[in-house]
DNA sequence: TATTGTTATACTCTATAACTATA
DNA sequence: TATAGTTATAGAGTATAACAATA
């Protein structure tokens, strides 16, 4: 602690900031790292004029014809008031369709049209070669032991 | 990808959702950690009334003093504007005090109160504390690997 | 009685333009 | 002319309450 240990005179100018306390937390490592990435991402993503959540849900609705809003909404943490505009949007886009649910009437199943196939095929790619770019100056090993230990903080 | 592989029939229903692609992205590996630890850090803020930006900027004070607005916004990414109320409030509770600085009469030098000072230990200790239970399922050396490697992101 | 999807709404967070006092 | 701090304001993100249709 430079700036602190030298007990500086009342009224003394600060040079340079010293962040050494806060680096040392696991949350603001995870947080600047998180937003670093999160940064590069909605950069890629803008020319398809897709947020991270309209990627998410468009990439689950891919892997997972059929899927209902509730299931988003479980699955991505968004409250469903909050999922009715995302999903609409993306309706109005074209990009995906609702369609009867076998088993409940309530709900609709999503799917991806054509064109939501295609651009989830191409987003999908970006998000892929981001991976390298956000990692790069990682080594493969590096790469797979941060993937590990991010999850299981979380899980 | 376990549901698309099979290519279930038009109008089934989707039983469990297959998150295993987003899962493979650094991305949301680390939004999900960095969500985790910061809703952890939230509720243990709480009893202090502090946000986390409200602790960064007290944190970042404490260790140094005298440092200006501009500073701390440069430091925590946070707009001029939007730095205005936040310091102001955490002066409000006389926390946080303003004195001249040395050699711009436009800036001010911040500082902490007696108040202050007790507050941040508090709550740094509450913060060390917490990053212990966050990274509970870490061995001490899986939880340096992880600070190094995040921190190979961002820097 | 509970759940899906929805509307309306409020609150927080973040971003931009423009001003003042000083450098 | 540029910078520190500020005001006002707009936009995005996130939250709760309440409702209709269906389970």
């Amino acid at each position: 602690m430079p700036n602190s240990r030298k007990s500086p005179p009342p009224n003394a100018a600060i040079e340079t900031v010293d962040t050494g306390y806060l680096e040392s937390l696991m949350g603001y490592n995870a947080r600047r790292a998180s937003l670093a990435i999160v940064e590069m991402f909605m950069q890629r993503m803008a020319p398809y004029d897709l947020r991270i959540v309209d990627f998410s849900v468009l990439s689950l609705i891919a892997h997972n014809p059929g899927v209902t809003s509730r299931q988003l909404c479980a699955t991505l943490g968004v409250l469903p008031p909050n999922l009715v505009a995302i999903v609409g949007a993306l309706e109005k886009r074209e990009l995906i369709e609702r369609r009867l649910h076998p088993r409940d009437r309530r709900a609709a199943g999503l799917y991806l049209s054509e064109a939501g196939q295609a651009l989830v095929q191409q987003a999908e790619q970006t998000a892929s070669a981001l991976e390298e770019d956000a990692t790069a100056r990682l080594t493969a090993t590096e790469r797979k032991t941060l993937m590990r230990l991010l999850q299981k903080i979380y899980r």
